[in-house]
DNA sequence: ATGACTCTTACGTAGCGTTATGGTTT
DNA sequence: GAAACCATAACGCTACGTAAGAGTCA
């Protein structure tokens, strides 16, 4: 009983361009016809390809197929079967991360709506931070690039996080922020990130929680946009106490204009 | 404060070919210079990529990320979310299926030692089976089409399942043992597989449970293999009740000869 | 002879990496 | 003037899909 390169297509639920890839690569070699270049499959040509997208489904790459289906013992094949498992780990834990991740963001977002331009007194959370950027300049030079390589590494479980101080909030006047990233505490854990100077951890604090939106395009942010917590701050007699924080919690083009919602705290006391 | 696209790649930790890459795919557009073909980037777009480096980190698409960073409202930027959400889950969940296989084939792996070419009784796993091939001839015709399909979409949870007669073990003779898939209980139900004649459902049945290899290479696969098993009842008294059943394990080049290694369930009683 | 099949070749996809060749900046 | 940088263009990778144009089978 011999096959034709359709049937075997056929009969395996791929498409016959498939198999010409995989004897490319040196997968299978069906018999070729005496006088014509058919491909002349039989019942174990079939039986080997169907060994191979057993493999193929458990994400092994045709390559490591190929190498896969020659090899020479039980205890071998073993450990190609254990280095997937722990790829498999590998990815279900990253995965679960993201989820997580995803979920809280989402979350952030639904607030937004609750809190946008009031006031709340609540506890910050505790996370570390880094600065590589004053006003609108990068830190381009020297010693950042590793610890930038490595916030980098960290996305998109840091945030983009803002600092500025409450006492200096001259409009239009660049050198009032700084920017750079921030991670929480449980993030931090997780992805055991190396906490290391010029990063600082910054510890919950009683705050002034609020969330503000600039509409005015690139280059409008300034620390006058939270001139509305700070009379809070003051109509309540309340001091504010250090530096303001906060970070990006998205940016959209409503109505055809950039506009960022940032989360903002205040700490007080 | 400009940056040339090499600063820019060194503050984001990518390529300058990316920059560009991305830049063909319509994410940025630095400006370019007036005497030359430089791209200068200001704050605006590292900041810019640097929103759309978070988003990449979550698995999304470059052309994706080109259209999330043009998104007009929160709301629609949560349902993009939500979307990565769902695949998010639905990767944890294939991840983790394929994970608890890989484990059980590596038991079953490791188990081949132990009861190579001995017997014992045990009770047969519930599972369902689907035959699609008598002998070396494969079903090629109408009606199992479908069903092909739907058994091969379920690799590699499902296992190459054999079928023979125990009172007709002719060495040579192909119509005495006949092929197909095998799928236990618990995947068809995590798989959500529909089960429909000509399907077959077997019970767990009380079995003389063995391994066996085959070392004969292509075409050497004979009822005769089993001859020690049968032997073995025959001496127990037992009576061998209905068909032989049994799966494929692996299949080895041991010696640069093609082997399989086979489990085997012979019903009693 | 017709229609269904098969052959080879070449090009397209995503997200880049690599190399070649030539111009610009410092 | 030399080193470092920038530009475009072309080709490579995986795991295929698609199409062209010609040959083969039932």
């Amino acid at each position: 009983m011999i096959y034709k390169i359709g049937d075997v297509a056929r009969i395996l639920g791929v498409s016959p361009d498939i198999l010409r890839y995989y004897e490319k690569k040196g997968v299978v070699t069906p018999r070729k016809g005496e006088n014509n270049d058919y491909r002349y499959y039989d019942a174990w040509d079939i039986n080997f390809l169907m060994d191979c997208l057993w493999f193929k489904n458990f994400g092994f790459s045709i390559d490591q197929i190929a190498d896969i289906v020659r090899i020479p013992s039980i205890a071998a094949l073993d450990t190609m079967l254990s280095g997937k498992e722990d790829e498999l780990r590998e990815t279900i834990a990253r995965a679960q991360l993201q989820l997580q991740r995803l979920e809280e963001h989402r979350q952030d977002l639904a607030r937004i709506d609750d809190l946008l331009y009031r006031c709340e007194i609540s506890a910050s959370p505790e996370f570390v931070r880094f600065i590589n950027r004053v006003g609108n300049a990068y830190d381009i030079g020297g010693g950042l690039k590793g610890l930038a390589r490595q916030w980098l590494k960290a996305l998109p479980f840091n945030n983009r996080y803002f600092e500025m101080n409450a006492d200096a909030p001259l409009p239009g006047s660049e050198d009032s922020y700084r920017w750079g990233f921030s991670l929480t505490r449980k993030y931090a854990d997780a992805l055991h990130f190396e906490i290391k100077p010029p990063m600082a951890v910054i510890p919950s604090r009683k705050s002034i929680h609020t969330i503000f939106k600039n509409s005015g395009g690139r280059g409008c942010f300034a620390p006058s946009l939270l001139q509305y917590a700070i009379d809070y701050a003051d109509e309540q007699g309340i001091r504010i106490f250090g530096p303001i924080c906060g970070v990006l919690l998205a940016s959209v083009l409503e109505n055809d204009v950039l506009t960022g919602y940032f989360e903002a705290w205040l700490p007080i006391e």
